[in-house]
RNA sequence: GCUCCGUUCGUCUAGCCAGGUCAGGACGCCAGGUUUUCAUCCUGGUAACACGGGUUCAAAUCCCGUACGGAGUACCA
């Protein structure tokens, strides 16, 4: 509000299609950003080149695109504090990794891989977790161990090494977490992190906080995975001499049933989308299904994630992008993690797909229409919509709930054949299409007034009538007003379907 | 293993910071109502403070412990 300097920033990392918790951390985010007239920056942390997924990157701006959420400045938008890909800036992290050498807050380390991985082993086998830390780093291959000619020539002769943080011994780190509270963390337990690859990359840690100090954040909100290496970062901020900005740890999204954070298998198991968009992986060519491509409209998509893990402070349920940034403010998340609940998620389309107007339901349906090679002719799509939109979650659903607007039904569903085909109703319909073949105005009211009239004069029960009507007209026990649909249909058509029914189901002998 | 984080109806959650309401709402589910059917809609119902101590006149709320769960523990982010 008053505060026009906050700077916040979504820093994915461009190793496949982005996870709805990626997108749940992206929209607080924004939400805070925009909530509080700050920026809202994307950042593409792209320093492992191993990982790199070619149209990551892009699947990531789309999928923001289709959620309304947009960047002030990043890889697609620019901005002064640019680049906004880390390969880009790769440059400038090896100065300020050398600046923690001078300033003895970082180390030469020439230990390969390899002997990293034996020490591992051996320890393990004695039931010992081996960590780069404070009494290990003595007897290790470094720039701690080794005397400096020794270092020297090593790096003189082009021998691979990395750069690691050399972390203060026995302090206690107290940190303070928006959402958490003050978190304390004695060093005694970490470990020298590797802030700068043998590559001539920087390491996540590394990158993030220069980045994030560079590109003058304010706040770090993110994912809890990351809550384990704030004491780095921390310490980083503080090796540097740099203000660190607040941070807030999100609560992570977890699986719907059993235990765990949600992941990709979950989806395909329990058959709902994990990704905001539809994804093929380009090496494997497998494809995972995403929210838009499954009828989801983004504001419900968006609704709806922003309430797992995060509530107003009152008993509202739905909020446009605008609204939520109205309402949100980070002392109102939640510190627990959160499952997914796909019955909800349906609820809030549908709430949106009713809310829509009739015409551009209408307009969606024709697609779906075209897809099955129907031609709606002149019947008024619109007013179609309009009378069973309520009954359906989804657009692609609207055909099934009104299909035999456009087609004869193909069968008689036998469970209401059953119910509602009795002895007498062979001779009712027989009669009904006599009454309605005298009708000139066809319209629904009219319709009515006059079946009705004839039910009522012959005294026969209007359940009776209208039941067995209905399944010569849709084929089974749904659908909207009964007159509204032969109006649509039209004369010719209705009387065709009767006689149709009646000679197919036939006269019912009486049990 | 170690470190950190967490735990209110099946699910999302309010309430906790500033102890005192039959622990509230929503989705789902169940029942009833409306209707020519189904759905919508309306009404009602179902169902929770993980456990054990402590502090207090009083604890979901504060403190300690236990259990359970999660995350992290990579030259990945």
């Amino acid at each position: 509000m008053e505060n026009s300097s906050v700077r916040v920033r979504f820093a994915p990392s461009p190793t496949g299609p982005l996870h709805i918790g990626g997108v749940r951390t992206a929209l607080y985010n924004y939400l805070f950003a925009k909530k509080n007239g700050g920026s809202f920056i994307l950042r593409i942390e792209d320093t492992d080149q191993n990982r790199f997924v070619p149209g990551a990157e892009a699947y990531i701006v789309e999928a923001f695109n289709w959620c309304g959420i947009e960047f002030d400045e990043g890889v697609t938008k620019g901005g002064e504090y640019g680049p906004y890909r880390q390969s880009d800036r790769k440059d400038m992290y090896r100065e300020y990794a050398d600046l923690l050498i001078q300033s003895g807050n970082a180390y030469y380390a020439f230990d390969t891989p390899e002997e990293l991985n034996d020490i591992r082993k051996q320890l393990e086998a004695e039931k010992k977790i081996f960590t780069y830390d404070a009494v290990q780093r003595t007897h290790l291959k470094n720039s701690l161990t080794l005397s400096p000619s020794e270092v020297k020539n090593l790096l003189h002769a082009g021998t691979p090494y990395v750069i690691r943080f050399k972390m203060p011994t026995d302090q206690v780190i107290v940190m303070e977490d928006e959402i958490r509270g003050r978190v304390e963390v004695n060093t005694s337990v970490l470990d020298d992190k590797i802030i700068f690859k043998s590559d001539g990359m920087p390491t996540y840690h590394l990158a993030n906080v220069v980045d994030d100090h560079l590109m003058k954040i304010s706040h770090v909100i993110r994912g809890e995975e990351w809550l384990p290496s704030l004491p780095l970062h921390v310490s980083l901020y503080d090796a540097f001499g740099w203000d660190k900005p607040k941070f807030a740890h999100l609560p992570l999204l977890l699986k719907p049933d059993g235990k765990g954070k949600l992941s990709k298998r979950d989806g395909d198991r329990l058959g709902f989308p994990v990704f905001p968009l539809q994804w093929t992986d380009p090496e494997s060519g497998e494809v995972s299904r995403g929210y838009r491509e499954d009828g989801y409209f983004p504001e419900a998509f968006i609704n709806m994630m922003a309430l797992l893990g995060w509530n107003p402070g009152d008993e509202r349920e739905f909020f446009s992008l605008a609204g939520l940034v109205e309402a949100f403010s980070i002392e109102k998340v939640g510190k627990s993690g959160s499952r997914f609940d796909q019955e909800k998620a349906k609820w809030f389309n549908h709430h949106y797909l009713v809310e829509k107007s009739n015409d551009e339901l209408a307009g969606l349906f024709l697609d779906v229409l075209k897809e099955k090679n129907i031609d709606p002719g002149q019947k008024n799509l619109s007013y179609i919509v309009g009378l069973v939109k309520e009954r359906v979650n989804f657009v692609a659903e609207l055909w099934e709930q009104s299909s035999f607007f456009f087609e004869v039904p193909a069968v008689y569903d036998p469970q209401t054949v059953k119910k509602r085909w009795k002895t007498d109703s062979f001779e009712h319909m027989k009669e009904l299409e006599v009454v309605l073949k005298q009708v000139q105005d066809f319209s629904s009211e009219n319709t009515e007034k006059v079946v009705k009239a004839w039910i009522e004069e012959k005294e026969y029960g209007m359940g009776a009538i209208m039941n067995a009507f209905r399944l010569l007209i849709v084929g089974e026990a749904k659908g909207p007003h009964l007159f509204d649909i032969i109006e649509v249909i039209g004369k010719e058509d209705t009387l065709a379907r009767i006689n149709r029914g009646v000679e197919i189901l036939g006269k019912k002998e009486a049990n």
